[in-house]
DNA sequence: CTTGACCTGTGAGTTACTCATAGGTTTATG
DNA sequence: CATAAACCTATGAGTAACTCACAGGTCAAG
């Protein structure tokens, strides 16, 4: 009674796009049968590969890190410990990540409150937009 | 007296790798002279327009919109308006990545401490890894 | 039995570099 | 002045995770 479903029908359920399941199956990380004529046919087994790969992929796993894990799990070992070291490399870098980005809204905020009092230029020998040379911290 | 910077030369003097030099080259930002055997030298006017890539970028544009900024100048527009423009869509686009950012790092450090109080697991039929699965918000 | 909606595999585009390659140039040294 | 080290050139490819486009095959409905 569980045929399995196709591509589109797996994205909708899961929220992705027909792509996103596509460019898995592409990179290996899923691996459907296919019936005769050549379609995929998803079966509970590989939905439940999925639901892991997106939810891995919603904790700042990359797919290759996922790609780890999975072949920890088809060797029949466990992933934990591999899930447990990635996390905290992973978490470093969202960290640096996220101060560096913070930093970035930071100057662009200061940057368009000083040019709501700045006129616009004209380029002249001396530089090529004063707004934008005018906030920097470049030197 | 001064007849140009060679690429090394002006990429220590602007803290950048020699090889950013040579993209900017490469993707038309930056169009140095040639010496006869083919070498770039990078005069006065070309370290300015180095100057501005670098503030820009150091702003949140982009390569394509700084292209934009020195199309404007080279005709003799002023790059205000662009530069006013671009830089609020990349405002909301950083604050947005920013808060997609800080709600990772937030589901990271729940899953991390969620973890500790959890053993590694054995794959079974039921998942792939119970750390992952166990925290995940997707259904 | 034909149209339209789906599917397939593949290649290329996205961003801003970074690395590697093969070969030419310049400079420091003996 | 010969040569080797240290630099330069242009070009292609790799990075992450898709997304889009293409040419052609399959399938359900009217």
């Amino acid at each position: 009674m569980n045929a399995g479903l196709k591509v589109s029908q797996l994205a909708g359920k899961h929220h992705v796009s027909a792509d996103t399941i596509r460019h898995y199956v592409r990179i290996g990380l899923l691996a459907p049968d296919k019936n005769d004529s050549g379609y995929h046919y998803f079966t509970h087994q590989d939905e439940k590969v999925l639901t892991f790969i997106l939810s891995a992929r919603d904790l700042g796993f990359s797919l290759d890190d996922i790609r780890l894990l999975l072949n920890d799990a088809e060797k029949g070992e466990s992933p934990c410990p591999h899930a447990r070291s990635l996390i905290e490399a992973r978490l470093d870098q969202a960290r640096q990540q996220l101060a560096n980005l913070q930093a970035l809204v930071q100057r662009m905020e200061t940057a368009t409150q000083i040019w709501q009092q700045l006129p616009d230029c004209e380029p002249c020998g001396e530089h090529i937009c004063h707004l934008i040379e005018g906030v920097s911290h470049e030197h």
